[in-house]
DNA sequence: TTTAGGG
DNA sequence: CCCTAAA
């Protein structure tokens, strides 16, 4: 999820939960789609998928350096113009030649022609309508415009076939293409412009870093990490490496004016084609092997695993890929870039909430296998957010794992050997813990601080929840406030046996002891089974034996905390205090339970006797 | 596989 | 929260 300013902020289990059923459904659409293989529907599509993800890149900060940019810009362009022309005469750049005279307005990027005749119309429109100079030095890319864009037309189940078609050009295309082409002269003409004096620096890269980092504003900025499309530069985000490749090869713009429809339908296209690559990758797996770096996770796990992690970390696993879709508040393009490259294409971030599935659980599992200690390589998923808000003291077990200290050694450790930072926030305690011990090894880059935006809510329960029971049977997960716990840990205990024990601990949320409360109201304690259906569908990571605990917790709480209200009011610190009015209902139900078999239609019961007591029933 | 209870 | 016996 994006806040306002951008940064990316946790999303919550429902908020994943719909998006995911979202996705699914674009997805399921999609894939109809793209077996027709028709480019244009992908276009109608896309503004619900696509559009949406993409908003998940910050360009927010972006934009501002873009204004300024754009300026530089339009002065380049004349010299650009020149310098075209005259490469245009010494160069076998046949398309932009030809282009360049067709173009007259330079105004707009010239359109790489490259013999789409026979297209009726552009349906797969260029982002890469690149600033001029982005393809006018390129003639190889030319080529590979024109290729991906025909399998589109073409080939009735050329979807996948765009894609790996697309894929080889990764690398090249969104990094050093846009400047790298560029001739001295332009590179030290951007550099007048963009700095405000001349330079006598030879040094193509160096000028090239140079001007990349004074237009994206960023330090690290080490190859062009954006790309230009009429007259604006574009940041390129997480989503780069999928995105570049689309918006770079499937380049085909035409006229300028079209700006809007083409950016839309490129991301279309994009879209499709970071579908098809989930398609792809489920299907012919093979094929990316090389290319993908999935694949060869895939392998090396499958290589090394060991143990298989138990059903209920699997679910976890799950939970966390689709939870934190996001991870990383986005590191700088370059990061990410590379971060991408590292891991392969389909791992940029918009992709990966489409591909988490897949992609991320081999993520994960991979990295996790990589810092497993030496030999014992127990698998530690990795998850994200390691601390709450408050410090929880009340851990005994735990207490020297104090979260806040392995957060905080996380932080250093990050900033020290702050790298291959894809799988980003994902961290375990288990990781820092190791980290410790085996400094120099990956560490997962950016501590959650900055994400934790989620706060434990003591949020009133929603109006409609207990007062209409059956309503919340018909939408059990629908109850659930943007809520979050925002905060896992996996500690290790180490066993007597030599072991070393996963302790997992969640904390319960005002809203999941709600929820708890309600199923026991629902279904009765000891169907814990059924409640979890009911009420936590959406929580993979709360089994019923949890709920049960939780219950049982709950009462406890509940009859010893309501005899000396007053005095015992002076809370843990640290404790989440455990609101009165749930307390209350717990007790009703639980007398309630006592008194009544469960069969007993109990949530007449339940609304009756909350109501009864009602001197505090503001609960309902 | 789910519940119940102990740790 | 984990583990395990019992159903």
């Amino acid at each position: 999820m994006v806040e306002g300013d951008g940064r990316l902020v946790p999303a919550t289990d429902d908020e994943v939960m719909e998006m995911e059923d979202f996705l699914e459904h674009e997805n399921s659409e999609m894939r109809v789609v793209a077996d027709t293989g028709q480019s244009l529907e992908c276009i109608s599509i896309e503004r619900s998928s696509s559009g949406k993800l993409r908003l998940e890149c910050p360009k927010g900060t972006a934009d501002a350096d873009f204004g300024k940019l754009n300026a530089k810009l339009q002065m380049l362009q004349k010299v650009k113009q020149e310098e075209r022309l005259r490469l245009s005469c010494e160069s076998p750049i046949r398309s932009c030649a030809k282009k360049e005279s067709q173009c007259s307005d330079d105004k707009f990027p010239v359109m790489v022609e490259n013999n789409q005749s026979d297209t009726p119309h552009q349906e797969i429109p260029s982002l890469a309508s690149s600033l001029n100079y982005t393809h006018s030095n390129q003639s190889g890319s030319v080529d590979q415009c024109s290729r991906p864009s025909e399998g589109v037309m073409e080939s009735g189940s050329s979807a996948s076939a765009v894609y790996s078609a697309l894929k080889p050009d990764f690398s090249m295309f969104d990094g050093e293409i846009c400047l790298d082409k560029l001739s001295i002269r332009e590179l030290h003409e951007l550099f007048k412009v963009t700095f405000g004096r001349e330079t006598t620096v030879k040094d193509k890269q160096w000028l090239k870093r140079r001007i990349a980092m004074s237009l994206t504003n960023s330090r690290d900025v080490s190859a062009t990490t954006f790309i230009i499309k009429d007259n604006k530069i574009i940041r390129k985000c997480e989503d780069s490496s999928g995105n570049g490749d689309a918006e770079n090869v499937i380049s085909m713009d035409n006229a300028a004016g079209e700006a809007d429809i083409n950016f839309k339908d490129s991301s279309a296209l994009e879209g499709c084609v970071t579908e098809d690559n989930q398609v792809v990758s489920e299907t012919k797996p093979g094929k990316h092997d090389m290319e993908n770096g999935l694949g060869v996770e895939d392998h090396q796990r499958a290589a090394k695993r060991v143990r298989k992690p138990t059903k209920r970390y699997i679910e976890e696993l799950s939970e966390n890929e689709s939870r934190d879709p996001n991870p990383t508040p986005t590191p700088t393009p370059t990061a990410m870039l590379s971060s991408s490259r590292n891991f392969g294409p389909g791992l940029s971030t918009t992709s990966y909430v489409r591909l988490s599935r897949d992609t991320c659980s081999e993520m994960r599992t991979f990295i996790t296998r990589v810092d497993s200690l030496g030999g014992s390589d127990v698998q530690v998923p990795c998850v994200s957010r390691v601390r709450r808000s408050h410090p929880r003291k009340d851990i005994t077990s735990l207490t020297k794992f104090l979260p806040i200290d392995l957060a905080k050694d996380a932080k250093l450790d990050n900033k020290a050997l702050g790298e291959n930072g894809s799988c980003a926030a994902s961290e375990s305690l288990e990781k820092v813990l190791k980290a410790r011990s085996t400094p120099g090894k990956f560490q997962p880059m950016r501590a959650t601080e900055t994400l934790l935006s989620s706060e434990p809510e003591k949020e009133q329960q929603l109006p409609g929840v207990s007062t209409n029971e059956p309503q919340q049977e018909s939408r059990p997960k629908r109850a659930d406030p943007p809520s979050h716990p925002s905060e896992d840990s996996i500690v290790t205990v180490p066993t007597a046996k030599g072991g070393m024990r996963r302790k997992h601990h969640r904390a319960w949320t005002p809203v999941e002891v709600m929820k708890l409360v309600d199923g026991v109201s629902r279904c009765g304690a000891g169907k814990w089974s059924e409640i979890k259906r009911l009420s936590f569908s959406s929580h993979s990571y709360r089994t019923s034996v949890d709920l049960k605990d939780k219950w049982r917790n709950l009462l406890k709480a509940s009859f010893a905390q309501t005899p000396a209200d007053e005095g015992m009011n002076v809370r843990k610190h640290g404790t989440t205090p455990i609101p009165e009015t749930i307390l209350v209902r717990v007790r009703e139900l639980a007398g309630m339970n006592s008194q009544a078999p469960p069969n007993f239609s109990s949530r007449n019961l339940v609304a009756g006797a909350g109501n009864a007591h009602g001197h505090r029933s503001g609960y309902l």
